[in-house]
DNA sequence: GCAATGACCCTGG
DNA sequence: CCCAGGGCCATTG
C-alpha cells in the first residue's frame, strides 16, 4: 500500500459523525488533487478491512455516488441516523455538513 | 507492457 | 434538469 492510500484512509477515519467529505477534497488533502477516482476505488476495496465511515464520503454536488442497489440506500440511512440532511432527491446540504478542517481552524472551533 | 475500468469532475448543449 | 464528451490516473486483466 502506498502513502497516498494510507493518507486517504486516515483522513476518512477522521471525518466526524454528522459531517461529510467529497472524493475530490479527500484526494486533495491526501496530496493528489487529481486522484478522486482512486479515492473511490480505495473505498470500494478497503472499507471492510479498515472499518471506515465510508458513508461520509459523497460526490462534490452533494449526491450519493454509490448506486442504490449497491449500498446507496444504506448510505442514506446511515447519514440520516447521524443527523445529516438528505433531501428527497438524494442530495445533501453541503453548506451545512461539508467537513472542512481549514475552515474550522480559521474560526477556532465555532 | 498495453488496454480497459471506475462509489469522480468539469464543461457545454 | 438531463445527457454527452473529455480529462484524469492507479489498479486490473
Amino acid at each position: 500500500m502506498n502513502d497516498f492510500t494510507k493518507r486517504v484512509i486516515d483522513i476518512i477515519k477522521r471525518i466526524p459523525p454528522g459531517y461529510v467529505m467529497t472524493y475530490g477534497s479527500i484526494a486533495e488533502c491526501a496530496g493528489n488533487p487529481r486522484a478522486s477516482r482512486q479515492v473511490s476505488r480505495i473505498l470500494h476495496s478497503m472499507t471492510a478491512k479498515y472499518d471506515l465511515p465510508w458513508h461520509r464520503v459523497i460526490r462534490k454536488d452533494g449526491s450519493i455516488a454509490l448506486p442504490n442497489e449497491a449500498g446507496g440506500l444504506e448510505q442514506i440511512v446511515l447519514l440520516t441516523a447521524e443527523g445529516v440532511e438528505v433531501s428527497v432527491s438524494g442530495k445533501i446540504n453541503m453548506q451545512r455538513h461539508f467537513w472542512v478542517e481549514a475552515f474550522l481552524e480559521e474560526n477556532d472551533g465555532l
